[in-house]
DNA sequence: CGGATCTTTGAGCGGGGTCAAATTAGGTGG
DNA sequence: CCACCTAATTTGACCCCGCTCAAAGATCCG
């Protein structure tokens, strides 16, 4: 069972193990001042679901999940995907409930951080203070700079955006940002991009036909990083 | 010159002047800990730019704003707007610069709460930071909200909805959520709701011509909240 | 091997964008 | 106070990108 849960994160040169090195939080730091408690969840599971009693900030050590927002009649909005070092819950602190799900895409292993207590630990590091408000930041910024590429991008740039924006993410992680394998599916991956399955998958196509990328299903190639980042308005330097 | 500095919010039954009433942050509170500087800003004038140094956070206490994000090769994002009792520049929490532009619709007045000092003040009343770590989850919502609708709802339901919250937002500060003024011009619409000017422009026209509400260029009337409630999927119960 | 799920590709349509012009406010100076 | 100018808004006509509907592979699992 647990020998089994090694998440397939696979074309990883460089792994780092330590989550020390990331800006958000620091795992050993914050065990040293609260209960930290680990849980794992199986792909397909939920991590957190909609309605259910908030109790836990979550920072992924493992695997690869995915956040929805859901609406009373029906409609479903993927609002991110999350791997090591994401902190998840943030978005339901100073409520009850959480307002939203977290289902893992990959076997994951996740940090529990009970809440009350993580505002505790604070009060007394005031360096962890700061990093739970840079992290919530930086949750509001990734939000932001979806909303402009949604709303100033067609759809072929939305993907090209989004591949490059997974393989930065990647990268830091120490994880190959040429080659990689997607862990969800086209329907999530257009639901995030505000588009349907089909455009997505014609969107790959027509970036493989340019030469810009490789793809075959799940396993992504970008073989011209250049001319995606000035498809997108980015400057065609490195990162 | 003073004098002239009356916020012209007009429709105003029932206003509210204790800020205390709302959930976000209490300013006397605040002062009893930290230097709050009270700052003017007329209309048409940048609060703050992308790129400027960010050494505080902006507590909205009359007027009205919006916030943009823009990228290097040109296109402009309109993030929010931003009344009495928002927060503004949460956004770029943990960096040296700001990552966006506010800038008023209307004239403003504004509290300044210089950062590092903030942050100080949480240390010492645990309720202060419990509430700013709140403010910023509520942030997260709205933008995901927003994410929703924009992904998930049609020109005319987003219109309709954009209407909603507006209208139920003035009326938490005491104004009217029947009759108001849209402080903002049809282009800020558009950027906010990812269309243009001109699709805001006939899907008002046609909420108007289905008896729905009433315009006049900025002079909104809400006249059937129960239809625009089920247009967008909600309940059709007030609130 | 067979069934379910995911992905790709095609054909046709429609909502919203683009371009353009008319109309209306609003501001400014005579 | 009014004429003029500028900017905001509205409306129309047309077109195109992305959606819808449909069917055909691919892949994975039992």
């Amino acid at each position: 069972m647990d020998t089994a849960f090694a998440p397939s994160m696979i074309e990883a040169p460089h792994p780092r193990n330590d989550l020390a090195a990331l800006p958000e939080l620091d795992i050993e730091q914050l065990q040293r001042h609260m209960l930290v408690t680990q849980r794992k969840v199986r792909a397909g599971q939920y991590l957190y679901r909609n309605g259910q009693p908030f109790h836990a900030l979550y920072l992924v050590h493992a695997g690869f999940l995915k956040t929805c927002e859901l609406t009373v009649d029906g409609r479903e909005q993927v609002t991110g995907f999350r791997m090591r070092g994401d902190l998840l819950g943030v978005e339901s602190i100073g409520l009850a409930v959480h307002t939203c799900d977290a289902v893992a895409l990959d076997d994951s292993v996740i940090w529990e951080l009970a809440y009350p207590p993580v505002l505790n630990a604070c009060l007394h590091v005031p360096e962890l203070q700061a990093r739970l408000a840079a992290a919530l930041a930086e949750e509001i910024r990734r939000d932001r700079a979806w909303m402009l590429s949604i709303a100033t991008l067609p759809a072929e740039q939305r993907v090209a955006s989004f591949l490059l924006d997974l393989a930065a993410r990647l990268a830091r992680l120490g994880f190959s940002a040429r080659h990689f394998i997607l862990r969800m599916g086209r329907a999530d991956i257009a639901s995030f991009l505000a588009l349907k399955h089909e455009t997505v998958s014609r969107a790959l196509s027509h970036l493989e036909r340019l030469g810009h990328i490789s793809v075959q299903r799940r396993e992504v190639k970008l073989l011209d990083v250049a001319a995606l980042r000035s498809l997108v308005g980015l400057p065609c330097t490195v990162q």
